[in-house]
DNA sequence: ATACTATGTGAATAGTGATTCACAATTGAT
DNA sequence: ATCAATTGTGAATCACTATTCACATAGTAT
């Protein structure tokens, strides 16, 4: 037997290695022997630390609230510029979608989807933080005097949004063969330059 | 038992039942048996018609390129002026996803992560020929003189799907609270700005 | 009318994956 | 050292779905 872990340690290396397996695979490439075999359990094993695979889903998704808010702040402390810190935020979400596809796929698709309001209402929470930290961006950029202030900074977040959605289809749909960073070259200083003063 | 049907009358219908399935709950809601009692039929009969469940899928998505790509083709008919067909482009394709949620879910997520290469070439395609439709739109507005003639037609095609994907995502999370057409209403005229010579 | 093919049915089968359970080993506290 | 709670194990079970199969019926051509 495996020695003794701080309560709650296990919990954690179970849910991380759970956010593992989305992010390579998606929703359906975590299954519970695999997850128990990572952690060098058995898979009833994990049901002394998870009362149901539904919980793992749970925590793996304010695993993943955590994360992408952090690094949106990351993001934002990168530099005083607006843009610099927009653009320092794409950077950051493509590379982090680019090593994590399953994240989004299941965020945006799947939990989407399901039937329980729960897991939507928290899928909300995460991308609703998350515009708003751009949003944020955006309205400092306003009061700067570096982005034109007839735009209304949630509506420039989802826009935002959508400069970076599609790549994570295209790149999936040609095993990699999408030119992700050649299409941000040219779609970005389209972005800075709607938005600019 | 049922009058018989002309040979591929049954598939059609079947099929078509089965995109309306995934069109409200995504890939998992389609199932044999409710497909099976949606067309009037117990689970084996679906059997006669369709080797696999697979294979159903596959017709699936034979009809979404169908009616993707027609649909492209009849906005590009409405009008002359690059703008307008963008402009009811969008709008057909808002009300489209508005109907039929689970299309985009299962197009830009779960088909995507399929094993199967064949399922992701498929998608490919449709994606791909819808950005061409696009594109072409473009590129005519260019020629026209209406469109500036520094932005790649491929690259603001691209773009232009990303002012609608967002809608979706959202849309969903917040059961439909999210303002589509707020939304659209704001960002439209930037994206248009943001092309126009 | 006969025979052949296509279609439909109900019951059984199979495969996958989550979950339960009785039992064993470990740990920490007293 | 002992006891109780926690954690781990292996086997069994459950739940859900797709799928197969032997049999029945309807349509169609001869």
């Amino acid at each position: 037997m495996a020695a003794k872990l701080k309560t709650g340690a296990k919990q954690r290396i179970i849910t991380e290695q759970a956010l593992a397996m989305l992010a390579k695979h998606g929703l359906s490439g975590v299954n519970i022997a695999g997850l128990a075999h990572r952690v060098g359990l058995v898979p009833s094993g994990i049901y002394r630390h998870f009362k149901s695979k539904d919980e793992i889903v749970d925590a793996v998704l304010n695993l993943i609230l955590e994360r992408l808010t952090s690094f949106a702040d990351e993001a934002a402390e990168a530099s005083v510029d607006p843009f610099d810190q927009l653009r320092s935020l794409v950077q950051r979400h493509v590379a982090m979608l680019r090593d994590n596809p399953g994240i989004p796929s299941f965020v945006f698709a799947e939990a989407i989807f399901s039937s329980q309001s729960r897991r939507r209402a928290k899928v909300r929470r995460i991308v609703e933080s998350y515009l708003a930290r751009v949003a944020r961006i955006i309205e400092r950029g306003q009061e700067l005097g570096r982005i034109r202030s007839d735009v209304e900074p949630k509506a420039a977040a989802v826009m935002f949004l959508g400069l970076i959605q599609p790549l994570i289809v295209l790149r999936q749909i040609t095993d990699g063969a999408f030119d992700v960073r050649g299409q941000t070259e040219r779609s970005w200083p389209l972005f800075v330059e709607m938005l600019k003063k």
